[in-house]
RNA sequence: GCCGGAGUGGUGAAAUGGUAUACACGGCGGACUUAAAAUCCGCUCCCCGUUAAGGGGGUGAGGGUUCGAGUCCCUCCUCUGGUACCA
């Protein structure tokens, strides 16, 4: 009979669910367990795509495999479920997003059972589900009663086209990140989370997680923390004092200007007091108009307007003129700067626009010392300090040091630490997110709902339509439930949070989902927590992640988890492009769907393929053929089934001693190299090696006229998590019972991967001349002797052996 | 600019400092077939050599360390991801 996965497939999707094979076990506490996470995906109407199947192939192969090796292993699923795309479906056709999101839902889940991933779904979540949200609910009330969700007025990104405010990390390039429009700055009262209170742990505690060194390197760098000091300048003629962020004081004797940013606190304080109060207040207007996109666009562009002002610099005493310029943001350190334009490019741009002093304060290269007048002259990085008195001969690092202290003794300034990172805004002027549990009494204060009367269930009774007002603060039924349950007067908060609000704490309550008192046990937590594979594309490895782990931190510091990082391990999946190399999308026709995959081949084919075509985390094209490749492979297996000696196996494992059979003891020792390697590829995520494992034990195998039973059927086993499918039908036809996927683990015979002759490469002068059959483990007289009875070697040995380098095992080179 | 990652056959890719190119795709030749598909067998880094026996070269470029370097170090080039008036 030939291989025909529709025979079988489907059969057994069934079976795993009704049985609910891969249930987590609750009541155990004790054992190790392994609690791999794929990131929930959103679940759009296009279904699955094979960047998904691609981490969840990962994520499943490593639970299969755990959950052999006698580990309590979970593996859930959940859905991003809030969002955009189904809100804006909504506007187009009138389509419900509660419908759209239900709908894609079930695709989805039968996509994933089709590819026989192995989740409890009795682990389920989805983030628009109320017993959810009503704890993404309680969050934020907990957040709020410790000062750490507040509300302000800011001015904020907003973009005009989705009309709803953006994350600072949402805007790339002055763009939306989502639909490419420009962004505009915009005033308005709005929600934030103060994760920039957890800033330096947030940095800190990367050192303790195993995450690719480029996700750790740009979580730092998001993180952006600075060492540096603030120092203050007293302004003449009056008392003010203005205080500057540097890291660079060394540089202190350069300084020539202040420049203050024109929406800065300073700046609106004391604008009544400046000498140039209407040349400034014109600057500022000016500014204000420009987008972000312009200002970005004006690059080395630098304007700026004198304030008129001047401050004394304490080192030397000097006048230091005070301009305003866009180029200084007002939310970075203090919103103002100390300008040392010989040392600075941006600072030195500045001047020459301005037509500001220049002094050199450091060495340039090759010591030198001439006037700066070019910005290739402008020296940042490294190099001896001049014209600056006591400092004058030290390397900027150690001038740094010693300048710091000097100006803290004096108390002219603070060593301070700054942090890139600001507040994480999460209004959203949006339909489809979880209501803020926040209720506002007639006077505007507001105030946290209780948390009896969680959730607040999202009306139904609204129109889609974007105005820039939140549509829920339209819908009839709000309004009349907020005042029946508290007055006239009182209104719900109208925005809907930021839906990486629900995405922060998803894990949390995998691991207890139909908990109904709380948001999930802490002992549970402790427990399964934190994960131990988290497969997640690398897009998301800013905002998710910082948000995620400053949710950890919270819960910790509140006590209710004995952990501050979420996730221990954690890889990325390479972006799959289309066969031509492209991105896949529509518009190009390249996109591969899953499903389409299966019914050509099967489940086990596109599984193994997509874990056969590279490294996980590598981006790679998709290759029909090299597909096709894994499906022959696959065939192979099947067919060799019908190989099987029965006799000969009889299901008793065979030891090496008294072994009489030569044939069984070749067939014995290539499945426990097989054991090994794939043990060792599997733990470390080597899937594509794995699988060339498997194929090369399938070439060899194929040579022997009958495969001993128990031999085939440790093969078997070890090739259950990569093909499940297959695996579950082979073993049931040899006779075994249900279900391959709980057997255990088979341990090699460390006898058995011993090899009595390896092929040793021979070189002379270190260049290989030829090979020698011989024990790893034999002597190095053994070896030359070898050596220099193989003709074709020996006739290099042209003169005295000056030096054997001997590595049993490895190599012999021979020195003349 | 800054911070990551990567450059190996026609292609996807393998190689704890130890025979570079495993495994797979594709290609070529053969078997089976009326034929095709499927399957099976052989060859397949480049150059010289008659197809052989033999040599020689070769992992982006150039240096270095080492008995020995794709792998470690230095300089550079290219591609790629992220990020950017952050003082």
């Amino acid at each position: 009979m030939k291989y025909d996965p529709k025979t079988f497939e489907n059969k057994w999707k069934e079976k795993w669910l009704n049985d609910k094979l891969y249930k987590a076990n609750f009541e155990d506490t004790k054992s190790d367990k392994f609690y791999s996470l794929y990131s929930y995906p959103y679940p759009s109407g296009a279904g699955l795509h094979v960047g998904h199947s691609e981490g969840m192939v990962a994520n499943d192969i490593m639970a299969r495999y755990w959950r052999m090796k006698g580990r309590n292993v979970i593996y859930p699923m959940g859905w991003d479920s809030f969002g955009l795309p189904a809100e804006n479906y909504a506007i187009k056709t009138g389509v419900p997003p509660q419908k759209t999101t239900d709908d894609a839902v079930v695709t989805f889940k039968e996509q994933i059972n089709n590819l026989g991933i192995s989740i409890d779904w009795d682990t389920e979540v989805g983030a628009h589900w109320p017993e959810y949200y009503k704890w993404t609910q309680w969050i934020f009330v907990q957040l709020f009663k410790k000062g750490l969700a507040y509300k302000k007025k800011a001015s904020v990104n907003w973009c005009p086209k989705d009309q709803t405010v953006l994350a600072n990390e949402q805007v790339i390039n002055g763009k939306c990140e989502r639909c490419d429009t420009e962004v505009v700055q915009k005033d308005l009262e709005q929600w934030f989370f103060k994760i920039t209170d957890y800033a330096d742990r947030l940095d800190k505690d990367l050192d303790k997680v195993d995450w690719p060194d480029s996700t750790k390197a740009t979580q730092r760098n998001w993180i952006g923390k600075k060492t540096g000091i603030n120092i203050d300048y007293k302004i003449e003629n009056t008392n003010k004092i203005l205080t500057c962020f540097t890291t660079r004081p060394d540089t202190n004797f350069g300084v020539t200007f202040i420049a203050v940013a024109p929406d800065s606190q300073f700046v609106k304080d004391n604008i009544q007091i400046f000498p140039n109060k209407e040349e400034s207040q014109k600057y500022i207007d000016e500014t204000s108009k420009k987008t972000e996109l312009e200002r970005l666009q004006e690059g080395k562009k630098k304007t700026g307007a004198f304030t008129g002002l001047y401050a004394i610099n304490n080192l030397n005493n000097k006048k230091i003129p005070v301009y305003l310029s866009d180029f200084v943001l007002a939310n970075f350190g203090t919103g103002a700067l100390v300008g040392v334009p010989g040392h600075d490019l941006r600072d030195f741009q500045f001047a020459k626009t301005m037509g500001i002093e220049i002094i050199r304060v450091v060495k340039g290269a090759d010591g030198d010392e001439s006037e700066i007048t070019e910005e290739s002259q402008v020296q940042e990085e490294q190099g001896a300090m001049i014209n600056s008195d006591f400092l004058n001969g030290m390397n900027i690092h150690e001038a740094t040091k010693k300048i710091m202290d000097y100006i803290e003794e004096k108390g002219w300034g603070k060593k301070v630490v700054n942090f890139r990172i600001r507040d994480w805004l999460v209004s959203r002027q949006r339909y489809w997110g979880c209501p803020i549990p926040i209720v506002y009494d007639p006077e505007g204060n507001p105030h946290a709902v209780e948390e009896s009367d969680l959730p607040i269930l999202l009306p139904t009774d609204v129109d889609f339509r974007p105005t820039g007002e939140s549509p829920i603060a339209r819908s009839e039924e709000y309004k009349k439930r907020a005042e029946e349950k508290y007055g006239k007067g009182w209104h719900y908060e109208a925005d809907t949070m930021d839906t990486f609000v629900d995405s922060s704490w998803y894990f949390f309550r995998h691991i207890d989902a139909n908990d109904s008192e709380k948001a999930f046990d802490s002992a549970k937590a402790d427990y399964w927590l934190p994960t131990d594979l988290y497969m997640i594309g690398a897009e998301h490895i800013v905002l998710h992640l910082l948000y995620s782990r400053f949710f950890t931190k919270f819960f910790f510091d509140e006590g209710i988890v004995n952990f501050n990082e979420p996730f221990y391990k954690m890889r990325h999946m390479g972006i799959i492009s289309g066969p031509d190399g492209r991105k896949m999308s529509k518009r190009w026709g390249n996109v591969i769907n899953p499903n389409d995959e299966i019914a050509k081949y099967s489940a086990d084919t596109v599984r193994m393929y997509e874990m056969f075509m590279g490294p996980l985390a590598d981006p790679k094209p998709w290759n029909d053929r090299s597909e096709n490749g894994v499906f022959r492979f696959l065939n192979k297996v099947w067919d060799l089934s019908n190989k099987i000696s029965s006799t000969e196996g009889g299901g008793t494992p065979r030891l090496p001693s008294g072994m009489d059979d030569p044939k069984l003891l070749d067939q014995l020792r290539l499945v426990h190299k097989l054991i090994q390697k794939i043990s060792e590829d599997t733990e470390i995520l080597s899937f594509n090696t794995a699988i060339a494992k498997y194929m090369e034990f399938i070439n060899a195998i194929s040579a022997f006229e009958k495969i001993d039973k128990t031999v085939w059927e440790t093969f078997l086993k070890v090739l259950a998590p990569y093909a499940p499918f297959i695996t579950e039908e082979l073993w049931g036809k040899l006779g075994n019972g249900y279900s391959i996927h709980t057997q255990k683990w088979p341990e090699f015979d460390p006898e058995l991967i011993k090899d009595e002759v390896i092929t040793m490469a021979v070189q002379i002068n270190g260049k290989v001349r030829g090979t020698i059959q011989i024990n790893p483990e034999a002597e190095e007289r053994d070896a030359m002797d070898k050596a220099k009875a193989d003709e074709k070697i020996n006739k290099y040995i042209t003169s005295d052996v000056r030096k054997v380098i001997y590595i049993k095992g490895k190599i012999l080179n021979i020195i003349i």
